[in-house]
DNA sequence: CTGAAAGCGCTAACAG
DNA sequence: CTGTTAGCGCTTTCAG
């Protein structure tokens, strides 16, 4: 067996509720008694049973992250580890460990009461792909400490962080017409895409409040891969008034886009800047390299970290805001030269 | 406070000991009593404290994932969290949590004492890049319960899994003889990438045996990204004997060498057959599509998985192996027509 | 087949 | 400032 708490308390001729208070700072014990326990702690080589301490203070320091994972997770979606990335480095300097499961939508709601009611973690973070109306309801009447990633599509009472698309859009305009483009096009994804939909929203309150007019023909929708950002540019070229910039609603859709231009031998960014969104995992090898507009996912994961501790201190605070601002990554792609 | 054994015991009319009893499948208990059991815990919505259980057996199910995290690994390192998907899924089947927590090689000796001693998971898997003589040592020592995820570059007494890189060599240089080309070349990363070093080994060794010569000029090594890819191919073409095949170490240097090849209208897979390893992120974007020489990452995290619990229940077990082969998708960029 | 009893190792009042 | 005393909720002998 292992050297306990009354190991070291017998070892420094004290109780192990002395040893308690000096391991956790509470109470207060002389400086001697606090000299005295730390080194026979040093010289048994005591640690602790997390176990026993998880019992005794019925709580595990343990947050658990719930998302969809399952096959090329890590290769489709880079961003969730980097956000998870972000928990728990910011978790972990509070000592707390970062727990991950995978899970369905289905199957989250049995299982987050089974987790609740049996303790296992004293915080949640939920990916909005998994969340429910259904959720939504037992989070709220249990009281759960959670942080939802993703600001959810339905109303609810969950507190979540997200990332500011719309103003991600917003940027990505203002860029484009400081610049001294005038002419912008729109290559988003399919209209349930509602990353792609919100920077799109972003986008057009620029053009709106700056009075410039899109054509309808300038604004595309398509998948979100090489293929459909090379077709959609294909129908782009082949208007009659072309559009001197584009906007692309992701890094896919700016690879196809740019093979397209490059095809046509459109020069960029003297015949037509591009601008897309995220630096991975495509923009930094295109030439010429990509001006985008770019989220700190980590950092986005980190405030999740902290938000989610911060919840366990009070249940009752609520959380809903757009944590990370984006910013312009101002490259190659858009550097007009303005006569 | 919420629903405790005892209270299913009271409500069933029977005794605590029993009620463990039914829900461990432990003991032998009749019928009659599990159904009333059962029934009182369903309609009291009873679910065992956690804490309670793992200090009560000293054991937490959980396995913690020790590896270095950090800004971007989520993008610079999609297998790694590929990997640990899959080994979530084998943990999860099983009953198992899987705990993550970044760490760097430093850190690691002491981190993983603290944590075996306080006993805060069951068993502990460890990315190559954290593992040091001196883990090996306190591993060893301890008999702590662990997988290594990469064969360790030191000779030490830990438990490893690996993916067999010089195999997938093998299979690259095999599966282009096969499609008739007779002068190969190999453009690999920097001298201490040693995975670019196993394939090389596997390639060398299928020419060895086949008496097909590979000329030094026709070896080259350079930075595992696009620049140097292009670079090396680029030097390549510069010899007075082209080679008719080209095995790219990686994506990276992939993209690189098509983009030479192409500038050169050198025509794949007429003129030249090109050849990659892993699918991700760039063999699917690039016209012609790569052939490559895959390896399924969630897989072996799914072995990983299951090996490391099987370490927790057979302690001296040692396990040493590639666990998961590579295997060639074969597409456009090798597709030679033979006359 | 069932239940009483004795912990698992630590924390948190509370009294001294 | 320190120690005594009671648990935390479950598992596991062991006697009935």
């Amino acid at each position: 067996m292992s050297v306990t708490i009354r190991d070291v308390a017998a070892a420094a001729h004290t109780s192990a509720a002395t040893v308690s208070k000096v391991m956790n700072g509470s109470g207060s014990i002389s400086q001697a008694t606090i000299d005295r326990v730390e080194q026979v702690m040093r010289e048994l080589g005591y640690h602790p049973n997390a176990r026993a301490r998880n019992f005794a203070r019925q709580s595990t320091r343990t947050i658990l992250f719930l998302t969809m994972l399952g096959k090329n997770a890590g290769f489709h979606n880079p961003h969730m580890f980097e956000i998870m990335s972000g928990m728990e480095e910011a978790v972990a300097k509070k000592g707390y460990l970062l727990c991950v499961k995978s899970i369905s939508a289905e199957q989250a709601c049995e299982f987050v009461e089974k987790i609740f009611d049996s303790k296992e973690a004293d915080g949640l973070v939920l990916h909005a792909s998994v969340v429910s109306p259904a959720l939504d309801e037992l989070v709220t009447v249990k009281a759960i400490p959670h942080i939802v990633i993703g600001n959810p599509d339905f109303p609810s009472h969950f507190s979540w962080i997200d990332i500011d698309n719309r103003l991600g859009g917003e940027l990505a305009a203002k860029h484009l017409l400081k610049c001294g483009y005038r002419s912008l096009a729109f290559l988003g994804g399919r209209s349930e895409d509602r990353i792609s939909g919100h920077r799109l929203e972003g986008v057009l309150s620029v053009l709106n409040e700056h009075d410039v007019l899109i054509p309808k023909g300038n604004l595309r929708q398509g998948d979100s891969d090489c293929d459909s950002g090379y077709a959609r540019t294909e129908e782009l070229l082949k208007q009659r008034e072309l559009p001197d910039a584009v906007i692309c609603a992701n890094n896919y859709i700016a690879y196809g886009c740019v093979m397209a231009l490059r095809e046509h031998q459109i020069r960029i960014p003297e015949e037509m800047g591009v601008i897309t969104f995220d630096e991975y995992p495509l923009s930094r090898i295109l030439k010429p390299m990509l001006t985008v507009v770019d989220i700190d996912v980590f950092d986005m994961g980190y405030q999740t970290g902290k938000c989610i501790l911060s919840k366990i201190r009070k249940p009752n605070l609520t959380v809903r805001y757009y944590s990370t601002l984006p910013s312009v990554l101002e490259r190659e792609s858009t550097r007009k030269i303005v006569q």
